[in-house]
DNA sequence: TTGACTTTTGCGACTTATTCGCATTTACAT
DNA sequence: ATGTAAATGCGAATAAGTCGCAAAAGTCAA
């Protein structure tokens, strides 16, 4: 992976900047987090930290995750009837459409949603914090 | 409220359409739903309901909003940090906007989000079962 | 380097929204 | 009227996430 590097230095200067620490259990989270392909929810961070850094428990997973969101750096999914989810905040902002009948969370590409929001939150006398977009959809 | 009768005559055929059957504790529910113009927990309706109808357990009105979202007659808004919300399913399409300051649920009025979600699903091949955005703002 | 100070951690207990099992009741088709 | 499947109330159970606390460990200044 060459951006590790470059992603870890990242963190490791967004974290300090916040005045946050890091510590080795945040670095094996994200490293896990980082190299996700799908969207993890706690459970599986968990136990994927867990195989290489046995030190982490839940309940510092649960924590890490409302940090890291808190500095902008992971984006939670909060789904309707399953545990939350995440994934790294995006370079590419995308959205997210849950497949009904594999379970699947696929990625919306484009910035199309984001922006009709902003428009739609301004149109109203609103600034975004942050927006929340699943759609729950069947292959056709 | 002229529309009652017609609006309890609706949900009274959809009901039964779907193979449902019409409860005193669904009817109750239902009105108190109808009538309410914020968008209420699970905790609101059951203290409401009551109010007009003690029959009715917490356990009813959990499993009545499972019902009436299935049967297409309810909304529920997912929220990240609260329990979930109702509203009857609306004839005009909005989407919604969480004021972090105050904690209001404001509507958002207009198509063009759903219209947008429904084009962007079907580009990746889908069809879209239900759509849910939330958006988190502060008023500028 | 060493302390001092404060944050973070693990652990287990706790909270809270929601679901479930079961015996009883009831809507509705016949 | 009656049979039958669906719905109900109750309280117990579940599951995701949070919290309190004492111990451990980053960070910063000297």
């Amino acid at each position: 992976m060459v951006t590790a590097l470059t992603d870890e230095t990242d963190y490791r200067q967004i974290l300090r900047e916040a005045g946050l620490r890091v510590t080795p259990q945040r670095a094996s989270i994200i490293t896990i987090l980082s190299e996700a392909d799908d969207h993890p929810n706690v459970e599986d961070l968990y136990e994927k930290t867990r195989a290489l850094d046995d030190t982490v428990s839940v309940a510092t997973v649960y924590r890490t995750m409302s940090v890291l969101e808190n500095a902008g750096l992971v984006r939670k999914l909060v789904l309707d009837d399953a545990p939350a989810r995440y994934e790294m905040m995006p370079q590419t902002d995308h959205d997210h459409l849950v497949d009904l009948d594999s379970g699947d969370l696929v990625e919306i590409p484009g910035t199309e949603i984001a922006e009709l929001m902003s428009r739609v939150a301004s149109e109203l006398g609103y600034e975004i914090v942050s927006h929340h977009t699943v759609i729950r959809a069947r292959k056709i």
